[in-house]
DNA sequence: AATCGTTCCTGATAGC
DNA sequence: TGCTATCAGGAACGAT
């Protein structure tokens, strides 16, 4: 599933091949993933070049010349292909751009939980900005981090993957770094001792950075928008390492659900 | 304001 | 073998 460092390594890729081309044509098969609408989307998309590509928690945001913005969410399956004029159509092709010098940009997405979103202007795109937490890498320090982890009781791991506290964080950089800082998923966030939430937050940044080093993790659908795999997932020290052997104990990793959601830890070494 | 349950969707897997 | 039921999950939404 494509959390920050996922995004952050299409977003890369992506600025370096598509700034300053075209959209000639937007198309879809799968009409509810382009938001507000297919028709609406073209008319105002089409003709208008683009200028800039950010990326703002998961979301990635393709700035147009025309003042108006592309938002894509990837949810759990999405992928965002640059590819070239005939090629081989994608697994679960949705969406396609085209775009001059023969590309296509598509959405091909399993589920069809990603979306296409047209955005006016900067100032609706910061309002819909405004709702995430802050961002991991940059934008949290210690006072802050604690500040968001006082504000619940619910398990640290939930808050982690909270988007509305802290933006990037999903499922898989929310376990590793818990094992890193050796905290228990289920712990309620308002009750991790100092030391803890200092371990917490320096874990969260280097996972997210081995995560960018990596260029993400192809668990199951990731692919960058070249197509390719990531790297990370053969670094993972507990995510879907269920009953192997914990890297720092003899103990054995274990799977619970929380909050509906796979969770893995050492539960000898976290606490 | 924080929290909880439900929903979206398709493919893999389990059970009979 | 072939069918059906269950599960997986990010986050928007409504209800409490």
């Amino acid at each position: 599933m494509p959390e920050l460092p996922e995004v952050e390594t299409i977003r890369k890729d992506l600025a370096k091949l598509i700034i300053g081309k075209k959209i000639l044509d937007v198309e879809t098969s799968s009409p509810k993933q382009v938001k507000p609408s297919l028709e609406v989307v073209k008319k105002a998309v089409v003709g208008a070049k683009i200028k800039k590509v950010s990326r703002r928690a998961k979301l990635l945001q393709i700035f147009l010349d025309n003042g108006q913005i592309l938002a894509i969410h990837l949810k759990l399956t999405g992928r965002l292909l640059l590819r070239k004029k005939g090629d081989l159509f994608d697994n679960w092709q949705r969406v396609t751009i085209h775009l001059t010098e023969n590309l296509e940009l598509r959405l091909a997405d399993l589920r069809k939980f990603g979306w296409i979103k047209l955005v006016k202007d900067e100032k609706e795109l910061s309002k819909i900005l405004s709702e995430f937490g802050p961002e991991p890498m940059t934008d949290l320090d210690l006072p802050t981090f604690k500040k968001i982890l006082k504000s619940s009781r619910r398990p640290i791991k939930i808050i982690l993957m909270d988007q509305s506290k802290i933006s990037g964080i999903g499922n898989i950089y929310a376990v590793e770094a818990l094992f890193l800082a050796k905290v228990d998923p289920r712990r309620p966030a308002n009750k991790l001792k100092e030391t803890e939430s200092k371990r917490l937050l320096v874990s969260i940044e280097k996972v997210l950075k081995a995560g960018i080093r990596y260029r993400g993790a192809s668990d199951q659908y990731y692919l960058d928008a070249l197509g390719r795999k990531g790297n990370y997932q053969k670094h993972f020290l507990v995510y879907k390492r269920i009953g192997e052997k914990c890297f720092d104990c003899p103990g054995k990793i274990i799977r619970i659900s929380l909050g509906g959601r796979g969770t893995f830890f050492c539960p000898h070494c976290q606490k």
